[in-house]
DNA sequence: TACCCGTGGTG
DNA sequence: TCACCAAGGGT
């Protein structure tokens, strides 16, 4: 059961007054990052940290600065710019919604949140923070960071569940603050105390502008009792081998031959499932003569 | 819903 | 050392 706070306000200042002094300074965070810096931001921090998005974002814009720019290159040389920050197929979508941005919203990255979902990579949580942190709009942002925020402060537990429930997005809702701009803030602050503050495995709660009302703490801090929570193998796993693979085209100029990418990995039935997979996927492209590249279209 | 999808830092 | 963790999305 998720306790309902009895003054929803009182979080609010506490909070935003705390991002005000210790907001990092991040460049999709200055103006002049726009509504496309916010987006290519979003993509690459979808379960990457901060400190490695941070210089693939600089090159990223410097090389594409307007959805058209990206739009106009092929697909490969997004995956290729990627570099190593993972999930590759995020560049893939990303170039997908700067051609779609290009081709029906005039280039310019969409205000409305229905308009924005729309678009390819972009789900719940990054529709909501394009409008808000671009455009400054009233939404509820829900990602891992508020969601550990809202399980302790308000909910007295340690984790959030493992999905997202309709309990934590209405939740969400009630605490957002009513005016817009407030609404923003408040929703980059609480992020931004998740990230800092209110960290997974230890948290900060001596710097906890909040820790005063914390239902957690007020509890002693108990340990998460429910379901353990989902690990992430990986060793051995497909995803290991098509990040073998990948690495082999996005470091090559031109086609790889069969060869270069059997090299990468022993086993020929994972191996072929691998690269059967990526081709699906569309982030490589198999050519007539049996070479392999990043692809084209 | 549960699972798949990369990569690297860290306690 | 190694399991956990990091501004999720798609199916």
């Amino acid at each position: 059961m998720t306790a309902m706070p009895q003054t929803p306000t009182v979080l609010h200042a506490p909070v935003i007054d705390w991002f005000d002094e210790h907001a990092r300074d991040l460049p999709w965070r200055r103006p002049e990052a726009g509504p496309w810096g916010v987006m290519v931001s979003e993509f690459m921090l979808q379960q990457t940290p901060v400190s490695r998005v941070l210089p693939v974002y600089e090159q990223w814009l410097a090389r594409w600065p307007r959805p058209a720019d990206l739009a106009a290159e092929p697909p490969g040389e997004a995956v290729r710019a990627w570099g190593r920050l993972g999930y590759p197929r995020r560049a893939l979508r990303l170039h997908g919604a700067a051609a779609a941005i290009t081709e029906r919203h005039g280039g310019e990255v969409p205000r409305d949140h229905a308009k924005l979902l729309a678009l390819p990579g972009v789900g719940e949580y990054t529709a909501a923070a394009v409008a808000s942190f671009a455009y400054g709009q009233r939404h509820a942002v829900l990602d891992t960071n508020v969601r550990r925020v809202f399980a302790r402060a308000v909910s007295g537990a340690q984790y959030p569940p493992n999905a997202t429930t309709a309990a934590e997005r209405k939740l969400a809702r009630t605490l957002l603050p009513e005016e817009e701009p407030v609404a923003a803030r408040w929703a980059a602050a609480t992020m931004e105390l998740g990230a800092l503050v209110c960290t997974a495995r230890t948290p900060s709660c001596a710097r906890c502008p909040i820790a005063g009302r914390c239902a957690w703490k007020a509890a002693g801090s108990p340990a998460h009792d429910g379901p353990p929570r989902r690990g992430q193998t990986y060793a051995g796993t497909d995803r290991q081998v098509r990040g073998k693979l990948l690495a082999v085209l996005r470091e090559a100029v031109g086609p790889v031959p069969q060869s270069a990418l059997d090299a990468v990995w022993e086993e020929p039935v994972q191996r072929a499932r691998a690269l059967d997979g990526l081709v699906a996927d569309g982030l490589v492209e198999p050519l007539a003569d049996g070479t392999y590249r990043l692809p084209l279209t």
